[in-house]
DNA sequence: AAAACCACTTGACAATGTCAAGATGTCTTG
DNA sequence: CAAGACATCTTGACATTGTCAAGTGGTTTT
């Protein structure tokens, strides 16, 4: 008996172990926790040897640099085509940043812990991060290019704190045990983004 | 070599291995995150046996639960002195909650950890959680007694969410790598405030 | 004096992260 | 086309971890 697995080595397959741990890993992170996860599972999930995993992430915390990075990529891309909808482009922002920590929850919660992943050290996650701040700061300039630039930074600032403890707080469950159990999400965030920062004056196209 | 301790059994000791485990905890979940907390490790730094955490604890996730119940207390605190201090009453309490956070980093980054502590099991800290929401209520009827009452949660909720937001992006840091290193925090705080919900209009006192 | 209890302790177990050392196939180079 | 290098895994071993079980020795209650 020399292989359980049904396709061998092969580039194809290779790609496929990645993904499948890498898969693994989220569907553990989004129903239990990012400290659920272990090397051990992920293996078992994907059909490997415990070892496996190793080979591509090098360790725990490589897991979940690719993971953050996946997510920053695929956020940057979302954040972006909120950009250039039409309406109130920071109302559409907003909606955009929180609907995408609601679906990539796995993700999402692991993009800001540092405690986890050690982005730094890893270099495409950092640039991933760096580029999905970016495209904060195009945001920022869209919603008010005329502002003090010796405070330049407050708005984005601002923009970014809002949206981020919209989403970790709806995802992580703490809001909304406290609403009643009918609150429609999307219309609460409409709510937050007209009484907030996340509103464009005259800016709209 | 009956015992290692050099106070013996004693109620006054007893509550010592409590707070000791409690200290220890607080300061790994400070400096390396949640994740590093583990029971042989906070026992060993109490100098007791690696059993003697899991009398006073139950179990991990009881450690985490006690010192979310314990953060809460201390925030509702701290949260209710900046309610009644004169000037910008939002503005006060987004300082306080900000500063508590920074204060107490080993505090609150487990408040909100849903996935490591368990907190609706825990009756007591579920109860601390709820009273520390109640202040946020109170801050809210503070700001704006007159809005909506069938949007009554909106305010609260985008308070609440620019608050945490701001709080989790400074004390896990993604925030200040991307600012200039000099950048003075309690300053950023009060430009955020200028910018956001967190100001009152007319209910200075 | 006996029973109950508190605040621990020692011992054991399965599970985990990770190091080391193969195994087996593909690819490259002389 | 043989020989090495490399990619993609595997098995084995080890220390460390969370937690169950079963003491131990004082204090308190009955």
């Amino acid at each position: 008996m020399a292989r359980q697995r049904s396709t061998p080595v092969t580039p194809e397959a290779s790609v496929d172990v990645r993904r499948a741990v890498l898969d693994g890993a989220l569907d553990i992170i989004a129903t239990e926790g990012a400290e659920a996860v272990s090397m051990r599972e992920v293996a078992r999930r994907a059909g490997v040897s415990h070892q496996a995993p190793y080979h591509y992430f090098g360790d725990r915390a490589g897991i979940f640099a690719a993971i953050s990075e996946e997510g920053f990529r695929s956020f940057t891309e979302a954040f972006r085509r909120a950009l250039d909808e039409p309406g109130d482009i920071a109302a559409n922002c907003l909606h955009a940043y929180v609907l995408f920590a609601m679906n990539h929850k796995g993700h999402y919660r692991v993009m800001f812990r540092s405690d986890i992943c050690g982005i730094s050290t890893h270099e495409s996650t950092t640039s991933a991060a760096d580029e999905a701040f970016l495209s904060l700061l195009d945001l920022a300039e869209a919603v008010d290019p005329q502002r003090d630039p010796s405070d330049a930074m407050a708005l984005p600032v601002a923009l970014w704190a809002q949206a981020h403890g919209l989403a970790t707080l709806i995802i992580d469950s703490p809001l909304l045990d406290k609403l009643p159990p009918e609150t429609d999400v999307p219309e609460l965030i409409s709510k937050v983004s007209h009484l907030s920062t996340w509103r464009t004056y005259g800016n709209q196209h």
